[in-house]
RNA sequence: GCGGACGUGGCGGAAUGGUAGACGCAGCAGACUUAAAAUCUGCUAUCCGAAAUGGGUGUGCGGGUUCGAGUCCCGCCGUCCGCACCA
């Protein structure tokens, strides 16, 4: 006698070892089948998996488990970003050396990931923390140092205090650092750097060929890309001070020019600072801006000040034009040449500026119409001719941007300009948990890399973590080193890189994973680009803007031959869950409150609670789920299943306890379907609207697994299943239970195994064909078609597929509700779309 | 401010310009049971109506295109996300 029920407590644990044992998602780099490469974010060993991994990797499996069903060779794999700043912190709380505690977190990390049936290849399991990984690491870093694509250079850099390292600027948020949180301090460093602005161009090009990507991840990096292209040019001071006697402004509307009524310049410009030596007034004006804060709501609230510092600058088409020049606290150094010319009929702040400090507004771009209308307290930015504009009057803005700019390039006072956003990747982090940068420093020879065959450069492992900062600076011996190059006593760069760097390749150290190399160029070039990539939208700049650059740098040095790592990349939606909140302000966590008719109590006194919004989980709001236990009371295949379940996967799942008491009630029915046909001699009889049914079922599971429309496919299935559970015993409903297994086994597949050895079938599921869609079945013999009169809806009949216009018109017309409607009224029109509708008009 | 996404029942959400609300959740009624759980059956946008194999209304709001609009166009309102004194 079968059980009653599906028993996930020994069936997920059964399956999962039998997986494993038979090798199954193990990808064959020599297989000759068509391959596709399915990869998901990999997570940083925190110590335990949450739903957001759990979403994440259940969405990839299945359209791993699908496309490997289809007949593709499948590299599913999965690894650790296991270098970063909460193993220091970990060390420096609990006295665990990094290493340890990384490892230990990795180590039950995996298997919670394997209480979840995930189809990984786990023999390309990697963690960047190891040498294996890191020593390879540091042999790119070599060979991007030698292809000039890494230089060092004295510069401020973004220092958060708490962390004591450096910053990239993506990594500062609103001013502070995006791990710690404090605000984030200007220092002057040495620091290691990586060419990305090389790129700059390409990386932006290259984003109109990313189909697969979201719109949404595309323009949030283009915008940090930030191309503007204007013109560069001078403004001579009318008296030279010191060495200073131009002033070198960048501007993307050069066609303004003759609306110019003031230069500015930040705070931080070379001649603001060298003026400020002997005005204490303006001193304490630019120490006042850099203090000022950088918050959005700051900014928006911030008023334009600036300081006249009482030069005058020489308008470039008329040397009897003076403008003059302030220090301004909205110009920023780091963009552009840190100095502006103000055109405030055109650009807000200056308008902003010029009213407070009665500077002239002349409008010189103009719509039709409007060349006389003043500028109130709007700039203008819109289209029109230039007005007002000497020779450029009558110009259309581009002409006129053109005009100038051949001027300023003839007459040699300026040039054609492109001005990025995007800077170049400082990488040098003051760590210890990181890779150590492969270089030595000799007094002699200057930045030395560290030989190939030196490698790995391994961190030591005697360190301590009882005072801030970094542990390698401090370690007796570790730093030192003698110069490759001369053979002098040198010093060991103590730097670390980024983590960034670490997940910048480790897709391609999945597809190859030799004990020489980084990786196999030849092997690379099979797998990838990586067909699906999957994971957070947290991640749309940072880590897949470096990753696609470093894809970049790598070919541009000869060592990859394709340029975009990601064909397709899907950013999943967030796991929610509601908040509670207490009386007295404090959050409550799920499992301390109940339901109580429509209101809700706190389960331990009874006292009242408020339901907060639905939001992302987080241990601050207290709303987290912790997978752990509900996987074991619920099994993996539940789990699983509700992650697929009712929202879109772009966008949030709220999770909650009916959403996973629904999807292990499914799991149940599914269960009940498979034991009715086992151990049962084989019914007879047909049932062809079921037959069908199921057909267009396996059609569209397909589709929607292949859109990632999971939700959608979990759809399709419940129909089939509700169908089958009211059909008949026959044949074609034996079949329908049988192929059922086969579709859901993506989704739920330690069920699915369950069902098919239970069905007397040999193998595993998992390596069976995705069935065979009979086309013809697809298209209903019978449909029901629509009858409108004026566009509303009035009846409804059903006819044969495919039935002719004129046979449709004159059932629509006899139908008795159609007449009384139409009442004797004259008919102007019928349309009528062939097994759709008739739209009588009258 | 700029860019993007979105707005459909009590909730999550379906719907190549062609029967709005598939499917799930929740709810209601019933069956089975000593009882509960589990399971099964039916109902479930809304208003009028005792009911109808009756009608009205309905996809944020206002217009438009169309025989026909949740879907396309124009203008608003709102929510969320990203970027932001970027010259």
């Amino acid at each position: 006698m079968t059980d009653q029920r599906f028993n996930p407590l020994s069936a997920d644990k059964r399956w999962q070892s039998r997986w494993a044992e038979s090798g199954i998602f193990e990808a064959d780099d020599q297989s000759p089948k068509p391959r596709s490469y399915v990869l998901e974010m990999f997570p940083y060993p925190s110590g335990r998996i949450h739903m957001g991994h759990v979403r994440n990797y259940t969405m990839g499996d299945v359209l791993a488990r699908f496309r490997r069903m289809q007949g593709f060779e499948v590299l599913h794999p999965m690894g650790w970003d296991a270098f970063g700043m909460p193993a220091e912190n970990a060390a420096m709380e609990k006295k665990v050396h990094p290493g340890e505690w990384t490892h230990a977190n990795i180590a039950s990390m995996r298997d919670q990931l394997k209480t979840l049936g995930f189809a990984f290849d786990w023999s390309r399991e990697l963690a960047t923390c190891d040498p294996e990984y890191y020593g390879q690491e540091q042999a790119l870093f070599i060979d991007l140092f030698e292809g000039g694509l890494v230089y060092r250079k004295e510069s401020a850099v973004n220092w958060d205090p708490v962390d004591m390292t450096v910053l990239a600027n993506e990594q500062v948020i609103d001013g502070k650092g995006w791990r710690s949180g404090a605000p984030v301090e200007k220092r002057k460093l040495s620091q290691w750097f990586l060419k990305i602005t090389d790129f700059a161009e390409e990386l932006l090009d290259g984003l109109k060929d990313l189909k697969g990507w979201p719109e949404k991840v595309r323009t949030m990096q283009e915008n940090w890309i930030g191309k503007s292209q204007g013109l560069q040019f001078h403004f001579a001071l009318a008296e030279k001070q010191q060495d200073i006697d131009t002033v070198e402004v960048f501007s993307t509307r050069p066609d303004t020019i003759f609306g110019a009524s003031f230069v500015a310049l930040s705070a931080d410009h070379p001649l603001a600072q060298q003026l400020a030596e002997n005005d204490d007034k303006l001193a304490a004006f630019c120490e006042e801006c850099k203090k000022s804060g950088t918050t959005a709501a700051e900014l928006e609230t911030m008023e334009k000040k600036g300081f006249d510092t009482g030069l005058k600058a020489v308008h470039p088409l008329d040397p009897s034009w003076e403008l003059p020049v302030f220090v301004a606290n909205f110009v920023l150094m780091d963009y552009g040449t840190g100095a502006v010319f103000g055109v405030p009929a055109h650009d807000q702040r200056d308008l902003d500026f010029a009213r407070k400090y009665a500077l002239p507004v002349t409008r010189v771009v103009a719509a039709k119409g409007d060349e006389d209308a003043p500028i109130h307290d709007e700039a203008y930015s819109g289209p029109g001719k230039l007005v007002n504009s000497r020779m450029l009057d009558g110009m259309e803005i581009e002409t006129a941007q053109k005009t100038v700019i051949d001027r300023a390039q003839t007459e040699g006072w300026g040039t054609a300009q492109t001005t990025w956003r995007l800077r170049d990747w400082g990488v040098s982090r003051q760590r210890y948990w990181g890779t150590p940068i492969p270089i030595i420093h000799c007094e002699t020879c200057g930045a030395v890399p560290v030989p190939k065959d030196q490698l790995p450069i391994v961190l030591p492992e005697d360190v301590s973590f009882d005072i801030p900062g970094n542990p390698l600076e401090r370690h007796p011996t570790w730093a030192d080193a003698d110069c490759p190059k001369c053979g002098q006593a040198a010093r060991r760069e103590t730097d670390t890189l980024d983590t960034f760097v670490d997940s910048s390749w480790y897709f391609l150290r999945f597809a190859s994973q030799p004990g020489d190399k980084p990786f196999d160029a030849e092997t690379v070039q099979k797998w990838l680009p990586v067909s699906q990539y999957i994971g957070g939208v947290e991640h749309a700049i940072l880590h897949l803007l470096y990753a696609r650059f470093w894809t970049r740098a790598l070919a541009s040095i000869g060592k990859l031959d394709f340029s975009e790592p990601f064909e397709s990349l899907f950013t999943q939606g967030m796991v929610t869950h509601e908040t509670y909140k207490h009386g007295d302000g404090s959050w409550l966590s799920p499992d301390e409150v109940r339901k109580n008719g429509t209101d809700w109590e706190v389960i331990a006194d009874g006292s009242a609670v408020t339901t907060g919004r639905v939001e992302k989980m987080s241990k601050s709001k207290k709303n987290v789920i912790d997978p752990d236990p509900i996987i074991s009371q619920y099994g993996a295949d539940a789990v699983r299943f509700f992650m697929l379940s009712d929202s879109p996967p772009e966008r949030d799942l709220p999770w909650s306890e009916s959403g996973i008491e629904g999807s292990w009630r499914f799991v149940q029915r599914l269960w009940r379907l498979f034991t009715s046909i086992a151990d049962q001699a084989p019914n007879s009889g047909e049932d062809k609207a079921l037959k069908r049914k199921l057909h267009q079922t396996i059609a569209d599971v397909a589709e929607y697994i292949e859109g990632l429309s999971f939700n959608k496919a979990v759809a399709k299935v419940f129909e089939l299943v509700n169908m089958i559970e009211k059909a008949a015993p026959s044949a074609d409903r034996d079949t329908a239970i049988r192929n059922l297994a086969i579709i859901v086994a993506p989704m739920v597949p330690h069920i699915a195994e369950e069902a098919w050895a239970l069905l007397g079938n040999d193998g595993l599921i998992a390596a069976q064909p995705w069935p065979e869609v009979d086309e013809s079945l697809l298209v209903e013999d019978e449909v029901t078609i629509a009858i409108q009169v004026r566009g509303k809806l009035r009846d409804t009949i059903t006819v044969a597929q495919g039935s002719d216009k004129s046979a449709l018109e004159e059932l629509a017309l006899a139908s008795q509700k159609v007449q009384r409607i139409i009442d004797g009224a004259d008919i102007k029109k019928v349309i009528v779309v062939p097994d759709r509708l008739v739209n009588i008009v009258i």
